[in-house]
DNA sequence: TGCCAGGCCCTCTTTAGGGCCTT
């Protein structure tokens, strides 16, 4: 089998409608980067109308209103759209398992599968930044120094964010392991790994 | 009316509880 890059994915990020897809809860925009060694070279964002209202905690949070969702293309079609962009890449999300549960719930519901895993910032930023102050998607971007002007929150701004992020985690990874190659099972086996260990599982895992 | 996520991880743990992360 070919192998897979850490470095070649899509990025992805949502914001719906709440926390659960199980509760009835909806994506309202995606957005996405392909990193093809580890450069972004492809970018998805798009609006979707949910066919409900959001309540004004997530119109807040956001800034996605009702009014700008009234104009937006169905989940359906854009998710359709955002399926044919993804092909058979892996996937990275910040907290994948929130993204996965979602992607999973709305590709569902057009009845498509996706072939690519996910790989998970979060999880692999709590072993590779143990010093950080804490693991949110905002602090870590400020902690690394990869600010831009944006808004966080908005899911293309954020997929771009979690990209900078683990272009910088595979840097950390490259250097504690002197290889110049991270494949995608290294830095699964990173994200599962504990914190005190991951750097003798990784070389395990190379060796 | 009332309910309201879930997986990961640490620890004062494993016969459990609670904080962290995502919207």
């Amino acid at each position: 089998m070919e192998t897979q890059f850490a470095d070649d994915l899509v990025v992805l990020d949502f914001e719906t409608t709440g926390l659960s897809p199980d509760n009835g809860d909806r994506a309202i925009e995606i957005g996405a980067v392909r990193l093809r060694k580890g450069k972004p070279v492809d970018t998805f964002q798009a609006l979707m109308n949910p066919g409900r209202r959001v309540n004004s905690f997530i119109e807040q949070y956001t800034g996605i209103t009702n009014r700008m969702l009234q104009s937006a293309a169905p989940n359906a079609e854009v998710m359709e759209a955002f399926w044919q962009f993804l092909g058979d890449d892996n996937l990275l999300a910040h907290n994948a398992s929130f993204d996965k549960k979602f992607l999973d719930s709305e590709l569902s519901l057009i009845n498509r599968n996706y072939a690519g895993q996910f790989a998970c910032s979060l999880l692999t930023s709590r072993r590779v930044f143990s010093d950080a102050p804490n693991h949110r998607l905002g602090t870590l971007v400020s902690y690394k120094n990869l600010n831009e002007s944006g808004d966080f929150h908005r899911a293309l701004f954020d997929a771009q964010m979690t990209a900078k992020l683990w272009v910088s985690l595979l840097g950390e990874v490259r250097a504690n392991l002197a290889v110049d190659d991270i494949d995608f099972d290294l830095m699964q086996c990173i994200s599962k790994a504990s914190k005190r260990d991951w750097l003798v599982k990784a070389k395990q895992h190379i060796n």
